[in-house]
RNA sequence: CGCGGGGUGGAGCAGUUCGGUAGCUCGCCGGGCUCAUAACCCGGAGGUCGUAGGUUCAAAUCCUGCCCCCGCAA
């Protein structure tokens, strides 16, 4: 089948190298060289790496509108889109069907971080394939898959598991003759989350700072506060509620303490969360006992 | 020249302000205790303190250049 691939970072270079094996892909399209790192070194995405690689056509663009006539001239049968980044124009959806494959089960967290919401409240957790519209993620479904997450899984992990099924998914539904169904149920909304939303609050149950710690690594990461400096906090475990009359202010919202081989931080309702790895400012990702053991005894975040 | 933190035995840190040859919590090796242990006790190895140069009787500590890592901002 000829295809026109559109998306952008890892995960879609991921599912892009898996359709090209099957299918004919006569052109990539992607978002334009960006700036990267501390350097803002401009840099290719993942996907135009890939595209090159492939010896694929590539149009870089954040702006489909001013490419409609190449498009069209690609003469596709259908245009797949896996993490683009920008907007697919009503003008470019009447030149041919366009699929994208979405992570969460719609109409549960439209918008552009579908995952990481499913995974902080723990609902419309999967994958769903469906037909680009003019609204944003409001197509009829074609295929969609629930999904589980691992013990400790983060964002970044999560996306690239879902995209290997995904991908999966895509290919068996070129297959077969798709009967889009419009979407049904209660929609919700997943904006883009902000560092100030990433920062974790002490006084909320552990299960849900569990969640939030997995689902925000590695972007735009949880974080708190320590002497005064911002303390990433990259994986954890809840431990549930403890029994009340072993709780005394070890227990406190934020108190940080070693417990034998494991550090404890108290967190809501009497919870409390083990962390298993961490970044202080300054200092590269370590485990939360290497944390714990240059600092002497307790710590305290904020 | 965007702002800032940091490079000290295998790990994480202290010591740098007020120069005088290195400490803490672990890990590792050996021995002991124990039915046993990630627990406890005893002993031990391991560091040209990122790098180059300067000041000094003496520098991890002061001065200068360079390399590397990271947080924030974009």
């Amino acid at each position: 089948m000829r295809l026109i691939f559109a998306g952008t970072p890892a995960i879609a270079a991921q599912a892009l190298e898996e359709l090209s094996r099957h299918h004919e892909i006569v052109l990539a399209i992607t978002r334009e060289d960006a700036p990267v790192g501390r350097k803002r070194v401009i840099t290719p995405s993942a996907v135009a790496q890939s595209a090159e690689r492939l010896g694929i056509k590539t149009l870089k663009t954040s702006r489909v509108t001013d490419h409609l006539e190449e498009i069209a001239g690609a003469n596709a049968e259908l245009a797949v889109v896996v993490a683009y980044g920008a907007l697919v124009p009503q003008s470019a959806l009447e030149i041919m069907p366009w699929w994208n494959l979405h992570y969460s089960l719609l109409p549960a967290w439209r918008g552009a971080t579908p995952l990481q919401h499913s995974m902080i409240f723990d609902s419309g957790i999967g994958i769903t394939i469906f037909e680009l519209e003019k609204g944003l993620d409001t197509g009829p479904v074609i295929r969609s898959v629930p999904m589980e997450f691992l013990p400790q899984e983060i964002a970044s992990e999560a996306l690239i598991r879902f995209t290997t099924k995904g991908t999966e998914l895509l290919l068996e539904t070129l297959k077969t003759k798709p009967d889009p169904k419009s979407q049904q149920g209660e929609p919700s909304l997943a904006p883009k989350i902000s560092r100030a939303e990433a920062k974790i609050d002490f006084n909320q149950p552990a299960d849900r700072i569990e969640r939030m710690i997995h689902a925000l690594n590695p972007e735009p990461t949880a974080w708190t506060n320590f002497a005064g400096q911002p303390l990433k906090l990259l994986r954890a475990r809840s431990l549930g509620a403890v029994d009340w009359e072993a709780l005394d202010s070890l227990g406190s919202p934020g108190v940080m303490w070693q417990d034998e081989n494991r550090v404890l931080i108290g967190c809501g309702g009497g919870t409390r969360l083990e962390i298993i790895e961490l970044q202080p400012a300054g200092k590269k990702p370590m485990t939360a006992l290497e944390f714990i053991r240059g600092q002497q005894g307790r710590v305290t975040l904020d």
